[in-house]
DNA sequence: ATGAAAGCGCTAACAC
DNA sequence: GTGTTAGCGCTTTCAT
């Protein structure tokens, strides 16, 4: 065993063979457009011999740009960011394009680490979804992010990618209401994160517009995770006068953990206890009944951010800010409870 | 608004601020021993105040080093694959090392191009699950390369980590015959994929052990989806006069497919059809009864494939062959039938 | 302990 | 059209 030749071939290896210069060589490979043709041919086939491959860590240094883009989330093993993951990665792919994706498991101190990594790695833009407003450093961050998310708010003059929170609680409220369940409790998410704000804001406000005071309604905090869901449902059904009916969870997760609980209580959903959720993941179909809930576009939101991303890179400054609409999905999870109970009128209150 | 300084500080500039040449500055910022404490604490002030950061791919270039690793898996939307990426994600991150994670839908032709989207990136190694047996090249990838899953097999020469197969089929068939299921069918991966040839040579010898022909057994094909899993799963519900009562499917996927089919023909599960799965994903605990599993350790499949891979990468040639052992998890989706029906001493023969 | 200088492999002016 | 030359930002001898 002796080695033969340690090193990769590079540019001028191929100049060698082909016998010509290694700037005619760079322009045969980028096919710029003062070339003559046999010549690009003459190279192609000199730097198939020697089984050449492009620099690329040379070729960034010059060009100033990796071709890599990055891609923060909170939870790459929660389904719902996974799919939002492919989305981005399969456009990406489709511009020859590489993803860097990093789960910052809702830890604002890793998150930082992979923010710092991508800086580090020179990517060309990032996608992100902040855990923490904490992060002030987004504007200045150098490069062209995009923001998938609650946070869009905090930072405006970013564009953002995110589904339609407002529309999407008030349509889960509504069927609810046209089910009769009037006073769901609610499954919320971490106190002090924005997502969990908004959703709050959306619920109150569309209470208030009842004429119903929001401080009636039952609220659980959870942490978007199955075991906080079962945790919060056990807490509501341990009280006595006022067991609630129907839960409405600010993530599939955190009912699914929901269901767990009424199942494990001995109690039947959606017979004893509707449910509903928020996002929309597959796993809520395997659930008996399965679980029905406000559909988000995970895999479109990937995919719109890196469109977005890529537009931005390469120049195209297009301040966008878009929001998909959710979709509900029901899958059996709710009693219509409308014609059982006595449906008093809330009229003038 | 006018632009102050467009580029990055490089060390050049650092140097100019803090009075030393630009070798000293790269001294101190990688903590070489022969370097004056003063005038490294000089250097770092310099370099705070005009907040440099280092130019990865200038390192990577002069170096050689990356500090990136590939991973290329078929799913990431599957969550047995999602778990196995945050496990490697979670190793990499623990040294400093980035990891540049690709899904190829079980496509040959994108294995290929995101194979060549990391030589490209340089990285520095990869972990990979070949979807195809036709990729011979990996032996002379030129990199690092730890496998996971079957292929292993196909590639003695290269370090893999992987779940013991041989075990845990074992495992499942003996438990379902504990239960009174002597010939479940088998809901198998897609023909020509190695990991089902491995499944069901297992499967095969085990039941020759009992003197049982293995070609009496129902064996229908599964592409490692839901949908898969319940068109299977609907062919053998139909058939009129053997109709099974257990199935055994080669994932967890597919086993919920099959449950959706068996819930959706208006028959129970155990009541009717007993399902065992293979993998362990969370969603299994969502089904109502919950799937019972052989669970293979997937995040720790992750951690220890990094962990070998970074082994290589550091010069420690550690040509490792990793078997981890599958668990069962029971969680009611098996009916045992052993009391019901009359039991046939197969014995003798 | 520090500085000068030579590249890593490539691109992009600039000549001819 | 093609060759020459000067870097991109950094590491690493080799002097001093």
């Amino acid at each position: 065993m002796k080695s033969v030749k340690p090193n990769r071939p590079t540019i001028i290896d191929v100049a060698r063979i082909a016998g010509v210069s290694k700037s005619t060589v760079a322009r045969a490979l980028s096919d710029a457009s003062n070339i003559n043709a046999e010549t690009r041919k003459k190279v192609m086939k000199a730097a198939q011999s020697v089984g050449y491959e492009r620099n690329h860590l040379a070729q960034s240094l010059r060009s100033g740009r990796t071709g890599m883009l990055g891609l923060v989330i909170p939870d790459i093993a929660n389904p719902f960011w996974a799919e939002v993951a492919r989305g981005a990665q399969d456009k990406a792919a489709e511009k020859g394009a590489s993803l860097l994706v990093f789960s910052s498991d809702w830890d604002p101190v890793r998150e930082a680490n992979h923010l710092r990594a991508l800086r580090h790695a020179r990517v060309d833009g990032a996608i992100v979804n902040p855990v923490e407003d904490s992060i002030d450093d987004l504007g200045r961050f150098g490069m062209p992010v995009v923001l998938i998310g609650s946070s869009a708010e905090r930072f405006p003059e970013l564009s953002s990618v995110g589904s339609d929170i407002v529309q999407g609680v008030r349509l889960g409220l509504n069927y609810l209401e046209n089910m009769g369940h009037t006073r769901p409790a609610i499954l919320a998410g971490p106190l002090g994160r924005l997502a969990r704000v908004r959703f709050m804001r959306v619920v109150h406000d569309y209470f208030i517009e009842r004429n119903i005071d929001p401080a009636e309604l039952l609220v659980e905090d959870g942490e978007y995770t199955v075991e906080s869901g079962t945790q919060a449902m056990k807490n509501l059904l341990k009280r006595s006068g006022d067991r609630p009916i129907c839960v409405f969870a600010a993530n599939d997760l955190m009912a699914l953990g929901a269901l767990l609980a009424v199942r494990e209580a001995g109690l039947k959903c959606p017979g004893d206890v509707s449910i509903l959720g928020f996002d929309g993941i597959p796993a809520g179909v395997f659930a008996d009944p399965g679980l029905t809930t406000i559909s988000k576009p995970a895999r479109k939101i990937g995919d719109r951010a890196m469109e977005l991303l890529l537009d931005q890179v390469s120049g195209r400054v297009t301040h966008e800010r878009i929001v998909l609409p959710c979709q509900l999905t029901d899958r059996g999870s709710l009693l219509d409870v409308k014609d059982t109970a006595p449906k008093q009128m809330s009229s003038t209150g």
